[in-house]
DNA sequence: TCAATCCTTTAACATTTGATAAATAATCAA
DNA sequence: TTGATTATTTATCAAATGTTAAAGGATTGA
């Protein structure tokens, strides 16, 4: 677990008491590649940290799998429309290489707020850095080119090297094929 | 105020103390139609509420004019991205009609999260929406035609009858020319 | 190793959106 | 009210992306 308190000391520093706490709610889960960590359907009611490995969270929209977001080591993923609303969640989340998880159970979490008031800010600053980060992609979305987003990825080489092309068009918004076009058209 | 408690109401239930906490930090501004609320440049630190009135987000990019979001009576706006890093914001609050709105002081109200867990948790429920918000829109943004977008709008009159066409078109992600064909196309 | 499956590229044509310019309509301030 | 400014539409051509189909590469499991 000490990777996740790692992560959570960029935030807040927790105390014993905190500590303890949280890592009761928290399992360790290993998972091979191509399998669903979470799947369509259910109340997402738990939020992974990942220790190692690479998962996405992906929908089918008019049977055309759509990849929402990735996520890499040491970084978080939830179905946060699910998680905040109650929701049923259309959303999966699948690993794209064999992948450890820390599950934290949500519920419990959301439970422990009123007592521990130190876990309540640390995930108050999880979710608002969450919501930067969405807020920043609208942005990205909306006025950049596909080209101009797909060039701004490659700067992300574990995304470029790890990922299958076809799953990184679909996060960019665009057909498979018209992301061929653009790798052949910058080269 | 009420209107603003009112909105509160829908989250979380304030004692009278938390309530009387908060409507310290609170005061009510009135704004000219075409006036910035908050200029660009300058780091967020004001949460607004909107009595009555439109209010926007927007910034320039390459010298355009675009629209990030809107919003209305009774609903929060604020530049998340700068708020919550306290990095200067490149975004600018217009009001598109004259406005009243309560201006909440974001650095005072972060300070009383310790001694009022109540408002605390008040704010995380707001975020935890708007962050639910945003996760909608890249949704809608990214997998929808700008023709599809322009038809939801439709559903919201307040939006398409009271702000000019040239907003809606930066907002939807395209030109105002590209929307006028859009309107021409589906009548 | 081999066959089957999945991934990626290429091609051809259709559709959508962008850029620019010009015309018309609506709004606003003196 | 009127002239100036701003907003919206229309037209034309260019560029980007979608759709479909086919071919070649890479991967995987038996």
């Amino acid at each position: 677990m000490d990777k996740l308190f790692k992560y959570f000391q960029k935030y807040t520093t927790l105390n014993v008491e905190s500590r303890a706490t949280l890592e009761k709610i928290c399992s360790i889960v290993n998972i091979k590649k191509g399998e669903n960590l979470q799947s369509f359907g259910q109340t997402c009611k738990t939020i992974y940290f990942i220790n190692a490995g690479i998962a996405r969270i992906y929908y089918y929209k008019d049977g055309v799998d759509i990849t929402e977001s990735f996520s890499f080591e040491g970084e978080i993923i939830a179905r946060v429309e699910s998680l905040f609303t109650g929701n049923p969640s259309q959303k999966a989340i699948q690993v794209l290489e064999d992948t450890e998880v820390i599950a934290i159970n949500a519920s419990q979490l959301f439970s422990l707020y009123d007592a521990h008031p130190q876990i309540e800010r640390l995930f108050m600053l999880i979710f608002e850095a969450g919501y930067v980060e969405t807020v920043n992609r609208i942005e990205s979305i909306q006025f950049h080119s596909a080209e101009e987003r797909y060039l701004a990825l490659l700067k992300k080489p574990q995304l470029i090297q790890k990922i299958p092309l076809k799953h990184i068009a679909s996060y960019l918004g665009i057909t498979q094929v018209s992301l061929s076009r653009i790798r052949a058209h910058i080269n």
